[in-house]
DNA sequence: ACCTGACCTCGTCT
DNA sequence: AAGACGAGGTCAG
């Protein structure tokens, strides 16, 4: 299938709307996206990002999806989801986007995040106008280490202020090196992750699915444990509503032993129908 | 080892 | 109209 045959069957609506990104907007028929210091634009078929940097395949169009749906269709319940949204996809975000956009994500809900987000990126970042319209680009990890707590704060980010400060830092230091974690396991760049202020389990697993690399990762946020426990009782035990650490880790491997190397993609599927479902509302 | 509550903020509910 | 509640979690005690 050629590359252009991919992104036909990509559904950039529903792929957008499922809680992975938060800094997109659409004008007309067109999706403008922040990923870094990249502005993408989706226009059906054709994608340009306005940018120097070398491609990053931000649609994942190297994944062998084919091989991907027919390893998470063995799933009877993932099956359906997939029916429902053939064309959901993960993407390949920015990392340091990625850490700072789920870290903002605790404790809090998707129109909130989005509009921290857009603060940040509003009053940190740098402008650009594409096609008329005035964008911002997500801040240099240097410029959050050097804002003070209360300056990012006033971005309506609450007590995360201090963590997002704190994380920069350490980017901007490279005391925390992407391409590093990229290269290393699952577990080592989990437990990595988890070091730094303000990421626990589910926050570290969205970064490693997201952005890392780490297709098994599976975040289990409130809405994956509602799913585990109406779909899947008999076959994962929910121990309490609250995860602890060690319950956590323990439902995680049961996950991924059951779903596979592409645990993560179920979990996007799953996320997405669930949400759906209840009738949440995306960006 | 496990569990509880506090935590910024904001929209929604009462 | 003002106060309570909860939201895609984390961490300390």
């Amino acid at each position: 299938m050629s590359d252009l045959e991919k992104i036909f069957h990509i559904d950039l609506d529903s792929s957008i709307n499922s809680g992975q990104v938060f800094l997109w907007k659409k004008i007309g028929p067109k999706w403008y996206g922040i990923n870094g210091d990249n502005i993408l634009i989706f226009d059906k078929n054709t994608i340009h990002q306005k940018s120097d940097k070398p491609s990053f395949d931000f649609l994942r169009l190297n994944d062998d999806f084919i091989k991907i749906l027919q390893s998470l269709k063995k799933d009877r319940i993932v099956h359906n989801a997939v029916n429902l949204y053939p064309g959901l996809r993960l993407f390949r975000q920015d990392p340091y986007q990625c850490l700072i956009s789920f870290l903002v994500s605790s404790n809090s809900n998707i129109q909130k995040i989005q509009s921290c987000l857009h603060n940040l990126c509003n009053k940190f970042g740098e402008k650009k106008i594409v096609d008329g319209v005035d964008f911002f680009l997500f801040p240099e990890p240097d410029a959050l280490a050097k804002a003070s707590v209360s300056e990012i704060q006033k971005c309506g980010l609450g007590y995360r202020s201090k963590s997002v400060k704190n994380a920069s830092v350490l980017v901007k230091n490279e005391e925390v090196d992407f391409e590093f974690l990229k290269e290393e396991d699952y577990f080592s760049a989990k437990k990595r992750l988890k070091e730094i202020s303000g990421i626990g389990n589910k926050v570290a697993d969205c970064i490693l699915l997201f952005s890392l690399e780490k297709l098994e990762a599976f975040p289990l946020d409130r809405w994956m444990l509602r799913v585990l426990e109406k779909y899947y009782v008999k076959k994962f035990h929910i121990s309490t509503k609250t995860l602890t650490e060690k319950t956590y880790q323990s439902l995680h491997n049961d996950v991924v032993d059951h779903f596979g190397c592409y645990a993560g993609y179920a979990q996007q599927f799953l996320f997405k129908m669930e949400r759906e479902l209840n009738e949440k509302k995306w960006l």
